[in-house]
DNA sequence: CCGGTGTGAGACAAGAATGTCTCATATGGG
DNA sequence: CCCATATGAGACATTCTTGTCTCACACCGG
């Protein structure tokens, strides 16, 4: 009975099965606890004594989710300095995270029993905040709210996931698409 | 025995309950077949009678889906004119089928059967070539690939969609914030 | 060497969802 | 008016999924 618990031997990765899971979910939503296992490379025995059942696995993906996203807001100090710039820091920072996002994106039916939405507002507002405050500088235009921006970055997040789990764009390109089209659009600009 | 079939009486509108199914998959993809009948205000029984079981609804909402986005296409034109004025004709012709289109991509499950993504890489086809063709006449940018322009073109309509659905973001504005965030991004553009 | 710990495999019952059926009812056309 | 058609409600068996349990085994530390 240590005292401490969990720092035993080959104690399965829990982020690494939640990641798994996030990535099979997101593929198929209706996905069985047993194929959520197997894709995890674990026993259905074994996920059920991490995760009492998928409610509590759905409940974990969605803390974890929480936690890196903050992470990353804090690690990209969104507050600081040019928001283009920050929004570039923080797509960065989120890259590791874009699977699992884009499962928590897509299901919707987390704010159903609006229990842990109260991080997903903080998380909202600091990304609303970003923009806002890229429009007020007068680096963003102002006929995109800052509400439709944070959605959109949500959306891209996802679909840039997706395209590279599939392969049809490359890994390294991820950030760099994403943040190019966020910013600066599919129009070419002028020569300055 | 009419031989024409299906222009009888109060029969139920298979579209409007396509439609509805769509929208309640998309919040909660695990729902049931009972649920999805109440969402379309029918009963388990009828749904059934129209769709042979889950397998069966999906894949109509499969046709549906492609069956719209080819009609958006031809209606839009896309290759006519300035690229990017095909794609804000495009968009507009899409809006009424952001919703299903959001079930549809969120739903990547749909490709292991790989029945019937012929319709979807037509599809994918005519977008690609349509940014393509934007590309070469040098209206659009050249380092965001069109495989990857369509992938976001898709993340964004389902997020305009949701944002609508959830209240967050005007239905009027739909149009306007997708296709602007597409073309010209967050950045403002110097004054001409 | 041996005990503790975490795991995989499988059995098992309880529950949920599905697919199918029957019957009653309402509607509209002939 | 009557009949054909479409629907709603509900019963029912089947199948799938879940949650729990047991047992055997592998690993690590002492």
């Amino acid at each position: 009975m240590s005292h401490m618990g969990y720092r035993c031997l080959m104690a399965v990765d829990r982020e690494q099965v939640l990641r798994s899971a996030a990535a099979l979910l997101t593929r198929k939503s209706t996905a069985t606890m047993d194929e959520v296992a197997r894709a995890a490379g674990i026993s259905r025995a074994t996920l059920h004594r991490h995760f009492a059942g998928r409610d509590a696995l759905v409940r974990a993906l969605e803390s974890l989710g929480i936690a890196e996203c903050e992470a990353a807001l804090a690690t990209a100090r969104t507050d600081e300095g040019p928001a283009a710039e920050a929004v570039r820091r923080l797509v960065r920072e989120m890259e590791p995270s874009a699977g699992l996002l884009a499962f928590l994106y897509t299901e919707n039916q987390l704010f159903e029993g609006e229990e842990q939405n109260e991080g997903w507002a903080r998380i909202d507002a600091a990304l609303t905040e970003l923009f806002r405050r890229g429009q007020e500088s007068g680096e963003f235009r102002i006929d995109l709210t800052p509400v439709w921006l944070t959605e959109a970055l949500y959306g891209l997040l996802a679909s840039g996931a997706w395209a590279v789990a599939e392969g049809r764009v490359a890994r390294n390109d991820f950030t760099h698409m994403i943040v190019e089209l966020l910013l600066g659009g599919a129009l070419r600009r002028e020569e300055p």
